[in-house]
RNA sequence: GUGGGUGUAGCUCAAUGGUUAGAGUGUCGGGUUGUGGCCCCGAAGGUUGAGGGUUCGAGUCCCUUCACUCACCCCA
């Protein structure tokens, strides 16, 4: 019979790769509550509409990446593309707002986009997702962009850029769009067929594309930061200045483009050069239209999202700190050592002792070489002669050296010695 | 969605169209009574991704399909 498999662009997370996942989120967590964020839990399925309505109708998640499926019930749900959109929702259901003039939140969890998985990208991915409402401050973006910054500096992340743009607001990119329009038109024979269809779509997203000529014809181009209105240009200055005065690396790409409609004036995102085309650990943005725009308050907020997997792919390999072996193996031969084994070797666990033994009665040869394989620091050697001479062998796996502990009072022994270290 | 590359043991890889598809590594066992790592010996482990075709004969050639992978696209 054939066996099942996952579904395409679906991964299993294993033991040796979980330990990593762990130390990302105990990271985020200490992090992050040292900013005073809490951790959020959101379902990973919604109602389609709430995406449409986010995210944008007309962006490449909406059109053509969403797992959208009806129910039994007749109505249209999709797994969740993203998190913010979930964030805005139980905020505005639970009526956050009216309870704190200020929320941080934070999450983690699965996304799905059916793309074509590549290096770097998957169907169902995971996030680090970062939320804060409520203050529309420059500070708050330059306060949450160190939050990531640090965060990823405590993953022992190197090797990353963080570059930062503004995207204006409302009022002012649509103008830009025009001037941006009319420039790129004078050029259309030199791009690319895509971006000669964006020209009509839109313009921005030329200033992503990677063929030469294209690159060549947004060289020259007019910069979205030269137009945007007075009051963003403010509060982009002001977000430059917080970063500097907390000392946080960055540069500013007046090229940079996000593929979601909600973002306005600061974004940002921090790259590799590591990752092949999927080069986007983190990014991020501020969104003060998006409560309104769900129905809500007009509530500004900024957050981020990393991506999990591209960030534990980046991780330095050696990390032994964090897997854990065992304390202890008790290796025993005959059925009463086996027996005390069995109970001694729960009883220590009980005391938050890890310890190991063999219940298949293997030879004592096996169970040095399982102990050794299992890095244990100690063997204790329990026989019938150790029993009958009320005492066992502790031998430290390392050096090689053996000692007697006595049988009576030996879970005390034992703790004392393994807790000692 | 479009294009390229790759599918052989748990893993990394061999095998001119020609016997019974191999090696290393890993797993398990053994190398005189009850002692790990190094070394030696042995065993288990495969529908050669799947399905069709060409051929006296296919892991090898052809087609289809699936998966993986890289790039486009997009983004975390």
């Amino acid at each position: 019979m054939e066996i099942i498999k996952a579904v395409r662009g679906f991964k299993d997370i294993l033991p040796g790769e979980t330990e990593r996942w762990q130390f990302v989120e105990d990271t985020a967590r200490k992090v992050f509550s040292d900013f005073g964020f809490k951790e959020i839990k959101i379902p990973v399925l919604e109602k389609t509409e709430l995406f449409r309505r986010s995210i944008g109708e007309t962006t490449d998640i909406v059109e053509k990446e969403m797992y959208t499926f009806e129910d039994r019930g007749g109505e249209s749900l999709t797994l969740r593309p993203e998190a913010t959109a979930s964030v805005m929702r139980a905020y505005l259901e639970h009526s956050l707002h009216a309870s704190d003039a200020v929320s941080k939140l934070f999450t983690f969890g699965p996304m799905f986009r059916r793309e074509r998985p590549q290096k770097g990208r998957y169907r169902q991915f995971h996030q680090i997702n970062v939320e804060l409402l409520g203050p529309g401050d420059a500070l708050v973006d330059a306060e949450v962009i160190y939050m990531l910054m640090l965060f990823l500096e405590r993953v022992r992340l190197t090797g990353v850029s963080l570059e930062i743009n503004s995207l204006g607001c409302p009022e002012c990119r649509p103008s830009f769009r025009k001037v941006l329009g009319e420039y790129l038109a004078k050029k259309e024979k030199t791009l690319c067929e895509d971006c000669q269809r964006r020209l009509g779509t839109n313009p921005l997203r030329v200033f992503d594309c990677k063929v030469e000529g294209c690159k060549a014809a947004v060289s020259a181009a007019p910069f979205l930061i030269d137009y945007i209105c007075e009051r963003c240009k403010e509060h982009f200055r002001e977000d430059q200045e917080g970063l500097k005065a907390l000392k946080t690396a960055f540069a500013v790409n007046p090229r940079m483009v996000r593929g979601l409609d909600y973002y306005t004036k600061t974004t940002f995102e921090v790259t590799t050069k590591s990752l092949g085309a999927q080069n986007a650990v983190a990014g991020g943005g501020r969104y003060d239209r998006l409560v309104k725009d769900l129905g809500g308050p007009e509530v500004p907020g900024i957050g981020f999202a990393v991506g999990v997997e591209r960030l534990i792919s980046l991780l330095p390999e050696l990390m032994e700190d964090i897997v854990r072996s065992p304390d202890l193996y008790i290796a025993s031969l005959g059925q009463e050592a086996r027996k005390l084994a069995f109970i001694l070797c729960n009883r220590l666990r009980h005391l938050g002792i890890l310890a190991e033994t063999d219940y298949s009665n293997r030879s004592l040869k096996s169970q040095m070489k399982r102990s050794d394989k299992l890095g244990a620091r100690y063997t204790l050697l329990l026989g019938e002669n150790e029993l009958k001479e009320r005492k066992a062998f502790l031998r430290n796996m390392k050096g090689g050296s053996q000692e007697p502990v006595g049988l009576d009072d030996m879970e005390n022994q034992l703790v004392s010695l393994l807790k000692a270290r």
